[in-house]
DNA sequence: GATGAATGAGGTTTCATTCAT
DNA sequence: TATGAATGAAACCTCATTCAT
């Protein structure tokens, strides 16, 4: 019943593409991309119709996984310090293991390739993680700030701690916590 | 090449350039760019002898400019929070006014085409700058810190800022103002 | 290869792909037409080793249900003018009822793809049809006209009538009427 | 003031593109057809932006050459008949002088890739000849079947006369005559 | 026999850059 | 110096055909 379509394939595409835009940005060719993958240049178009739909797909990807990690061992009942830190801790481990994957995504995030559809199914991940940032913005200094600014901002901190640590390898645990500690201070 | 006299259209190019890649990404074509300076294909690069020259002196000529805005009426002599503050309003006001060239930067960051000696040239430009956010280094939280985070975390808080403003399109001035009051609580 | 077993099947192909070249043309895709037959892409080439084959195939069947249709209730000693009326009619009638046929089998006629095999293959259908337009092309007008000007230009006015009843749908029995009676003259 | 487009560039396309799809068909490469004006494969696309750009240019330039030739010594105040012989034989001599040019005419004729827009264009072109075509509507046996009948007749005999001397290369003009003469009796 | 994933040549088009004018 | 036609590599994508299942 002829070759199954392989997941594997399917995935060895999507590494190679995170590959390859890391290395050169979105304008990395679906020839590459193939390539890297060791598939012929017209296999790639039977596992995505579209260098768009493989973009789009590759956000998700990184997305959930990114979500994936932290939503292990998320202390649903912890306190909202406790939640706050689950997520730095959890999206920074992320982010340092698989420095290429974030920062594919956050190019992926910058390109009007993403569509709105894209950026909306992923809202949906959210969930308790959500919930933990909507209090975050109730918190503290946030709390005169515009509805979603803790959000920002929270990302932006782990953004400065990620470019912080490239510079320094070295302690990067200890970076993790003191600038959660800094952060904090926003909350309180 | 790449020497050539009218300053006027060498300016019309590297404004072009910034809208065209504000409009569909580092992919613009330098057809359209000299399009939109009202140039012919060819005249581009007496300019520029390159497509990857044109973007570079374009980040030079946005960081510039934005570092331009900073040193105006910089209070060489006021307090860190009064200095801090005055990088702070500066920086935000030059990107909501030109929220084009800041998007374009941010793009330009990002992309490989932009070299190390472009950005080791643009550090020179700092002067007073660099020694605010010296200090800033050394003050409250941000002192157990390593050194440069303070200028990534300030930099990471007014990215949080603008995010917020297109979401917000009123009351900037307020959001300023109230984002810098809970971003100097790190610093105390 | 080229040998299988099911009728049915190389049938649906055959008629998926007279529907596939009315859409699109002779570029019509040897997957598209498996998908219109319902069948996988590969099977097609089970039943024709070739595209090519399975154009000439399908141009031979295009014309062979013409022909059919035109020798149902030949009469075949009838008056000339009797057995041209029948042609003239018969074939407008088919033409007519599958348009889509028609027009298939006149874009293949066109194509290159058509072997000369393939044409002279179908030469062999004619009989009786034969026949009569031979005995056309000695009669009337068409005596002084070089063998074979006959029947072209009995195909040719059958084109002209499609062509108006296209325009005037009402109408169409008396128009075949009126134009063999028109189309007569010549044989006078 | 940099090499001018030139209008020899422009033709040789356009001859090339006539000589491919008279060869392999409509699904004539562009890349051929650029070779075969020996230019680069981009330069066609500076003369025409499509490749369905270039085949309508082409349709309309055949079918301009066609009027042209039939233009040229129209009996403005001839006869029905003179004027009718007239068109009957210019076309002739034009198709059987470039038997290719026709094939293709054809070809663009039948394809979807020929605008509504294109079509109409050419319309306009007829002046005088599309007045003869009306009177000839309205004579003979013309005179009882739809309007348009006479046209579509007209050039389908025409289509009969070309198949036939495509197999009898000799006598050509004698056959044009005769069959004009045989066509004519339709008109009375 | 039937399937459809896999292939890679080939299709159209874009584009940075060169160079005749 | 300014121009824009010319170039051809490279981009994305399609497709007839093969072949493992």
């Amino acid at each position: 019943m002829a070759r199954a379509r392989s997941a594997e394939k399917r995935e060895a595409i999507l590494r190679s593409a995170a590959r390859e835009i890391a290395k050169v940005g979105l304008g990395a060719s679906t020839a590459k991309i193939a390539a890297g993958a060791e598939l012929a240049e017209g296999t790639l178009f039977t596992y995505f119709a579209t260098k768009d739909d493989l973009f789009n797909e590759l956000y998700v990807t990184l997305k959930t996984d990114a979500y994936r990690r932290i939503h292990e061992g998320f202390p649903l009942n912890g306190s909202l310090r406790e939640r706050a830190q689950h997520i730095w801790t959890a999206y920074l481990h992320w982010a340092m293991e698989k420095p290429e994957d974030r920062e594919v995504s956050v190019l992926l995030n910058l390109s009007s390739q993403i569509t709105a559809e894209t950026r909306k199914s992923l809202e949906a991940l959210h969930g308790p993680i959500q919930k933990a940032v909507d209090d975050l913005g109730k918190a503290g200094s946030f709390a005169s700030l515009p509805k979603g600014f803790a959000a920002s901002a929270m990302i932006a901190m782990q953004e400065a701690v990620l470019e912080t640590a490239a510079k320094h390898p070295r302690g990067k645990e200890k970076l993790i916590q003191q600038a959660f500690a800094a952060f904090w201070r926003l909350a309180e």
